[in-house]
DNA sequence: TCAGGGCATTGATGCATGTCAAAATAATGG
DNA sequence: CCATTATTTTGACATGCATCAATGCCCTGA
C-alpha cells in the first residue's frame, strides 16, 4: 500500500480494511456464483483460486499468499467467477468494493493501486498461458518453482527453501499437466542434484540450474 | 460506454477519446517495453496480443476487434508486456491515461467501466488457461470458434459466418497447438459437417455439435 | 502403538499431438 | 499475367505426457 497520506486520509484507509475474517484450511472464501461484494486483502495463509467448467473440469487459476488481493475476477458481473480457497489456515481483510471505489475517487494514489494491482493479475496470467501454450513439463515446473521463491523471499523467507502448501495435483492442475507428471519433474530434478524435494518441503540447490531450465536460450 | 451523463461531462468523455491513430496491416500499435501512456479503443479492424520469451517462443494471448480496449498490460510497471499487432488496417481512439484516471474520478460510472473492463480481461484470461490446461485440440478450436462468433454476433455480424483474420499458427499460438493441429481440426469439423471452411473463411452449419464438443457432458 | 486414509512415487503402456516433409492453394508484386 | 512467396492441407512417423496400476510414505486419531 502506498504511503504519504494524511492521518484523515490514513483513517479512512483503516476504516476499509478493519473487517477481518477468517478461512480454516480447505473452506471456501468465496466461490463462483456469489455475489461480488468485497476484494480481500490476505494477511495469513495462503490459497488456491480455481474455475471449473460444467462437466467437472478443473483449473487452478492462481496461488496467493499473505499480502496479495483477491477477487477482482467478481467486478465484471458482480458474481465472482471462481472459486477461492484456503490451502491453510488463514485470515484476510475484508475491503467492500464500493468502499475501494469511493475513496479511491479522492485518493488518486489508491487508484493508481488498484489499477497497477489488475494489471499485475492481467500480465500475471499472460504469463501463465505462456507457460501452458508453449513450455515441457520441466519448464513448466521450474517456473513454477522460481515464482514460488521469488515471492517467498520478497515476503522476508528464504529464497531456497519453501513448504508447498498445494498438493501434487493443485500444483498439476495449475500447470496443466497430471499429478504423476509433475511428481516424475520432481524427482528428475531431485537426481540432477538441482533441487532435494522430500514430500512437500524442496531446497533448491541450483537455482541456476533451475533459471535454464525454465528459459534455456538466456544460458549456453 | 456507459450513458446519463451530462453535456459537460460528455465534453470532457468526447475529448478524452478524440485522438486517432491509424495502424497498417502487420504494423505494431505498441510492444512490449514501451513506455505505458495510454489505453486504446479499437474503432475499426482486428488486433493480436502476444507475449514473447527470450528464447523466441512466441504465445498468442487474445485477439481484439473493433469495440474493445487494449493496452491494459502496460499499467502495473508504466511498460507495456507484449505486443499488440494489427491483423487488418485498423484505427484506435488514443485514451491517455492520466486522462483516464482523472476523469474516473469525477465520474463514477466511467470509473466502474474501467473496472469492469479490467476484471473482464481477468475472467477472460481464466478461461483461456482452462482451454489451455484442460481440453484438448478439437474442443479448444470449437471452444475458439463459438467465442469469435459470439463477440460478432454481438456487434450485428453473422453468428454463422466469419472470415477469420489470422493464420492457422496465430490460431494455433493462442489455442497452445501447432497450426498443423489447428489445420486437421478444421478439416474434421468439416468432414463431419459441423463447419464450411474454406480457408479463412467459416461457416457454422451446426452450432450445438461445436457446443456439444466444447462442452460434452452438457449435452448427452 | 497401530490402523486407515490421503498423498506421493514409480513403472509399463497408449495415445494425442508434435515433427518433418511434400504438395496444393491463395496472396503478392513486378 | 506470371513468378514468387506465404499459407494451408495432408501424410507418415516420433515423442512427451496421460493413463492405469501398484507400492510406499506420512499424518491423524483411536
Amino acid at each position: 500500500m502506498p504511503t504519504g497520506f494524511s492521518a484523515e486520509e490514513m483513517q479512512k484507509l483503516d476504516a476499509m480494511v478493519e473487517k477481518r475474517r477468517r478461512i480454516k484450511q480447505g473452506e471456501l472464501l468465496y466461490s463462483s456464483g456469489d455475489a461480488f461484494v468485497s476484494l480481500y486483502a490476505i494477511r495469513v495463509g495462503f490459497f488456491k483460486t480455481c474455475v471449473s467448467s460444467e462437466d467437472g473440469r478443473e483449473q487452478v487459476t492462481g496461488f496467493q499468499m499473505a499480502g496479495e488481493i483477491i477477487g477482482m475476477d467478481g467486478i465484471v458481473s458482480d458474481h465472482h467467477n471462481c472459486n477461492a480457497i484456503a490451502l491453510e489456515d488463514a485470515e484476510v481483510c475484508v475491503m467492500p468494493f464500493s468502499d475501494i471505489e469511493q475513496l479511491s475517487r479522492e485518493l488518486p494514489a489508491l487508484q493508481r493501486n488498484v489499477h497497477k494491482i489488475m494489471s499485475r493479475e492481467i500480465v500475471r496470467e499472460n504469463s501463465v498461458m505462456m507457460l501452458l501454450g508453449n513450455m515441457r513439463a520441466e519448464e513448466r515446473l521450474a517456473a513454477f518453482l522460481l515464482n514460488l521463491v521469488q515471492r517467498l523471499h520478497a515476503r522476508g523467507l528464504s529464497q531456497s527453501e519453501l513448504v508447498l502448501r498445494m498438493t501434487r495435483e493443485e500444483i498439476g492442475s495449475y500447470l496443466g499437466l497430471k499429478l504423476e507428471t509433475v511428481s516424475r519433474a520432481f524427482s528428475k530434478f531431485s537426481e540432477e542434484g538441482i533441487i532435494e524435494v522430500k514430500q512437500r518441503y524442496v531446497k533448491i540447490l541450483a537455482p541456476d540450474a533451475l533459471k535454464k531450465i525454465f528459459n534455456p536460450q538466456t544460458y549456453y
